[in-house]
DNA sequence: CAGATTGTTCTCAT
DNA sequence: TATGAGAACAATCT
């Protein structure tokens, strides 16, 4: 699930549950989100810090407090969810922050991701998100023609590639390579100025509304609305839209709407 | 039971 | 050097 705009969502709900909060106390019940922290070293850590404004970075999300910075990463399962003290506890709460009468709650059914500290705010940081490209949201249309003509694979492989951008995810690709009509496996560097034009504007549109939405809504007019149908058939024109495997993730696309050639 | 899954990362091949 | 395929990771679901 969670793409850029899911974790820009997780964002809101630290900043509206957690921001100006103190940490009173941390409980981790799985060890196995912790990524290069000990338990007790992440409980000395944070007790007692505050949480200042949150910031995020494509898929990562950094809760800054008032000493070291936790960054979180959702991978395909993870959740922030703001709870009340003593709403019962799911099974997959991972990790619980005691905020007094609210708690930040880190859930993840599958563990592929986790937590990290980030001790030094700025150094720490900068390490563990070393390799991200640009943030999807903020990247200017010439930066990202710039970007895209430089990469020779799969035009869905460039977008989904952390390093080149950061944010994009398997739904949200597919459903931006389908409404700017360009086929997945396009070449990057083969696409022309207006379709790089038109990925970018639909990119924006896409991360907008999904934005707003929390994640990408799988409404019956957007491609991701129709992707798990058993005979999914094209918003656009009504066409069967085909199933393949792009870069190595279930891919969706229409075939009328997503021409081959350029 | 086999196969799939919205994330990342690593290895090996091209 | 850059890409791509496939596996691995964990825990389900179909």
């Amino acid at each position: 699930m969670p793409e850029l705009p899911d974790v820009e969502g997780f964002r809101e709900v630290l900043d509206s549950c957690a921001r100006g909060k103190r940490i009173e106390r941390v409980e981790v019940h799985d060890a196995g989100v912790l990524h290069g922290v000990t338990v007790a070293r992440l409980g000395r850590a944070l007790q007692g810090r505050r949480f200042a404004e949150p910031a995020r970075h494509g898929k990562w999300l950094l809760a800054r407090t008032d000493g070291p910075t936790l960054m979180m990463h959702f991978g395909m399962t993870g959740q922030l969810v703001c709870c009340r003290a003593g709403d019962p506890p799911d099974p997959h709460d991972r990790v619980v922050l005691a905020l007094g009468r609210e708690e930040l709650r880190f859930r993840d059914q599958r563990k592929l991701q986790g937590l990290w500290l980030a001790e030094d705010p700025d150094a720490d940081v900068a390490r563990i998100l070393h390799g991200q490209g640009p943030d999807a949201l903020s990247l200017d249309r010439a930066a990202f023609k710039d970007l895209l003509s430089r990469r020779r694979g799969r035009v869905k492989a460039a977008l989904t590639d952390q390093s080149v951008l950061a944010g994009l995810g398997n739904l949200l690709a597919d459903e931006i390579l389908w409404r700017a009509g360009l086929r997945p496996t396009r070449r990057a560097d083969r696409l022309d100025d207006a379709e790089l034009g038109r990925l970018h504007s639909e990119m924006r549109r896409t991360l907008r509304s999904s934005v707003r939405a929390g994640r990408v809504p799988p409404r019956r007019s957007w491609l991701t609305g129709r992707r798990d149908d058993s005979d999914p058939t094209c918003p656009r024109c009504d066409g069967p839209l085909s199933r393949g495997r792009v870069g190595g993730r279930g891919t969706v696309w229409c075939p009328r709407c997503q021409p081959d050639g350029s």
